[in-house]
Order: C-alpha cells, then structure tokens, then sequence
DNA sequence: TTTTTTTGTTTCATTATTTGAACCATTGGT
DNA sequence: ACCAATGGTTCAAATAATGAAACAAAAAAA
C-alpha cells in the first residue's frame, strides 16, 4: 500500500468516526505506527485537509476537502441534475426519496426531500449506504461489471439487521431478479422497518454513477406501490441518465 | 517535499484548472515526472479522490471530496451559523454579502446572498480568494499572527487590477488600519469597479477562521455607506465569532 | 502530593518505496 | 506514410518512509 492511500485512509476513518481523533486513536483504527501516522497527518494537515484543535490536539477534518467538494460540485452537479426528478417522486408518492452517489466502495447521500407522513423514513446525513444491504446498493450493483460485483461481494460483508442478506449467492439473485424488474427492492436489510425501492443512474458508456431510492416505513407497503414506486423510480433514474448522455434504455421510459 | 503533499497538490492543480486534465498536463503543471504523477493520481483514483475519464482518460476531481467535504460541513457547520447573519445583512444594505472560509492559503467563498439592484457584485462559485487582494483577505490577515502574515507576504503576489496591492509594506498598513477600524476596506483590488467591506470570524483562541464581507459598485459607494456597512460586517462576523466561542471583543458589539 | 499511565512528539538506523530517464503503444494530425 | 504528442510501463539508483525506542508532558490514579 502506497503512501498515499495510507494517507487518504486516515482522511476516511475520521469521516466514519463521530467526532475528532487523537493521534494513538487514529494510528490504532488504521494500524500503522505513532510516527507514521503522526507524519501523514503533518501533511495533510499542510494542504488543510485535517485540522488539529490547538488545545486537545485532536485531529478532524479540514476546510480544504470541503472546498474542493465544492469545485467538483461545480463541475458535476448530479445533486443539481436530481434535484427536480427527486421533488417529483416526492410530491407524487409522499414518501422519502433520496439520491446517492457512488464513491469510495459505498453510496453517499446527495440529497434528500422528506415524507409528509407523520410516520416517516429519515436519512442521517453523512453516512455511507452499504451496497450489499440496501436498496440503492443492490440497484447500483445489478448496473455494474461482473468485476465490480466480484469485488464486492467477495469479502465478509456486515450485518445490520436480521433480514440482512451476506451470501454471495443470494445477492447475486437479487441482482439478477433487479436487472429483470428494473428497480430494486430491499426489505428491512439495512434498517428494521425499513422498506425501499431504487433505480441506478447511469453515465455515458452505462458506467453506473448514482441512485434514486424511495423508503418508507414496512406498515405502509403493498405488493401495488411496491411496484408502482418502483417503476417510477426507475423511469426518474433512466432520466437523469439520458441527461448525463447514456444510452437511452426502453423500459419504463417516460411518455414525452 | 513529501509523497501526500504532492498528491494533495495535483488536486489543488486540478480544483484550480477550470476542466479536466490529462497526464501530461497534470505532470507539467505540477513539475513531477509523468510515472510519478500516474502513481500518484492511481493512488488518488483508488480512493475515489479523482475519477479517470475511460475515453479521453483526462483526470478530474473525484466523488470522494464531496463526500468528505459533507462530512466536514456536518462537523463544523460554518456555513450554517453565517446563514443568518448575511441574510440579514444582505437585507439591511440591498447589497452582495458573502461568507468565506480559510482553507489551504486562500478564502474560499461558502455562502453568498445577491445584491437585489440591477447593477450588482456576483462571486464566481468555486474560486479562492487571494488574501492580499481582497477586504476579506485583508480582514483576515488583520486576525492572524505576524508569522502567517509574514508567510502570506512573504511571497510574489499576484496583481489581479491597476489598483491591486502587492507591496508588503503598504498591505502591512492595510492591515493595522484594519485592526484599528474593526473592518477591512477594499477598492477595486481584486475586481475592477468593485468596492468591498469586510470583517473576520474568528473561532476559540482568536483563530480566524473565515470572513463576513459586503461587496458593491463603485458607484454606489458613499463615505457614510463604507462606515455603516462596514460596522454592520463587523458586528455580524463578532457574532459569529462569539457562537464559535471567541472571547467576545466589545467594539462594534450589537446591543442584546 | 507522588506515582502511574496515557498520549503526543522526536530520533535515527534500517528498509522499502519512490523516482525518472528511457522505452513502448496508441492516437490524431499533416 | 510519417510525425508529433499523449498515455502508459520498466527498472536500477536514489530517496523517502518506516517503526522501535526514548522523551516530554499531561492526565489519572493512588
């Protein structure tokens, strides 16, 4: 493993834990040495991508990956491009609908428009939807190469709810049965009570780059929204791909 | 120079270059060999802080700053507690008012309200703000210790217009008549025809951490309007500052 | 207070990684 | 068909990263 990568780990187990991290922490979670670690977040800190707190000595993430974050907003603005699609899906079914984008082996939440119901699904910001146990995960897996699949299934994937499904095989069959329907569906694998529905985004060449996913809470489920939410979610989904220049896929295209 | 720092320059090389960038271009920009800035932007690509482009195989910046950059936003909400107060501002004065932040030797711009007139200030998203050209650069310097600013200045600054500052004596100046107005005064040193008012936010320990600034037309400019606007900024930015936990600085303090 | 433990920081000989000149492959232009 | 430019690869030499140990300082415990 470069240098480099070692340093970027640092970056991603601070983004994971909850709060600031002093240095024996950090140098624990990422298994490297006292002096290493303390190295490579000297230079981090250089560009400004942690800050240390003068006092507790802490280290934290820094503005710069907030600025860059921005630029690169600027110049693929997927949580503009969704933004509309999104509201829609949300005025017509009234449940939460989110959008995520891939990076770093999980989806990250790009923007997100509440239920009205009283009894509603919320998202906590920050947080990395895992690909094996959600809605959008699996949608975005049943998009990717074989390859990709390979190497994700291909090591020991955490549980986060009884009905979390790990086996390889059987989250091969529910990319297979995704691929088939169009949109994805994931039963209470990720939060209990939880039920979704998703769509992959997908950029020019069909390289997948994001989702579309509708959840509720499981008391409001029918096998008919089910399937209703899910068509729509796939037609939003296939939109903002034909945005992005993809290839136009016919199923569940919208009348224009 | 470091292995990381070199990394984390190409993405400051990219974030700064108005597209993507090409290998070649990347290599040159940044005076590393060609293998060398391969490895790196691998290393970088692995984790999802550049993206490669599989036709035109241009590098550009990656999913995993927004990501990141969110996180941050999460943790130090800075954007979110100057929300309000450039509201208000931008209110009061009918002009531009926008909040920056201090990141990698430059002001980044995180918030920014519209002049309601016709003829108004807009700030490009995405583009830093030198410190020695602008009234937030300027108010921040004021905020900072010797050594910063001797490192600041201590360097070949950029000229941006006819009337931009780059002498370090005169910016010296600049900065005590600063200190001693509470506000920092900029005219048409960053942009032609553009007259900005600007105080710093500072954090605990009197750090400063980003800026509160008023921007408008030249013509609009009145000696009473540079004043009361510039109070105006100053107050807001010590109230920022107060909730950020700054001890609390009695001049221009609004009455509670 | 004194002792103990924990945490941040520094050092330096050893080790492994980074480096860059040269080379190859491919593409686009003339 | 040729040339120029670009992305990508190789490998011995040069350099930078490593980590065990020691130190300092602060916190926690006695």
């Amino acid at each position: 493993m470069g240098t480099v990568s070692k340093a970027l780990q640092l970056l991603d187990i601070l983004s994971e834990s909850t709060a600031s991290m002093g240095l024996t922490a950090l140098a624990k979670a990422a298994h490297f040495d006292k002096a290493t670690t303390r190295r490579l977040l000297l230079e981090l800190a250089g560009g400004g991508f942690v800050t240390q707190d003068e006092i507790t000595r802490d280290y934290d993430l820094g503005p710069a990956l907030q600025q860059l974050g921005r630029v690169r907003a600027l110049r693929f603005p997927l949580a503009q491009l969704v933004l509309p699609q999104v509201k829609s899906l949300a005025r017509k079914t009234q449940e939460m609908v989110h959008a995520t984008e891939y990076g770093n082996k999980a989806l990250f939440s790009i923007y997100m428009e509440e239920s009205t119901h009283a009894n509603r699904v919320t998202l906590n910001g920050g947080i990395r939807l895992p690909l094996h146990a959600t809605a959008s995960g699996i949608a975005f897996l049943a998009a990717s190469s074989e390859k990709f699949i390979d190497n994700i299934l291909n090591v020991s994937l955490p549980i986060f709810t009884s009905k979390t499904v790990t086996d390889a095989a059987a989250l091969r069959r529910l990319i297979v049965e995704t691929r088939a329907r169009g949109y994805s569906i994931s039963n209470q694998s990720y939060d209990e009570g939880v039920h979704s529905v998703a769509a992959a985004i997908v950029g020019a060449g069909r390289k997948p780059v994001g989702t579309i996913a509708i959840a509720r809470p499981s008391i409001r489920v029918t096998a008919e929204n089910t399937r209703e939410y899910g068509q729509l979610v796939a037609a939003a989904a296939a939109d903002v791909s034909a945005v992005l220049g993809a290839p136009v896929s016919h199923k569940f295209k919208q009348a224009s």
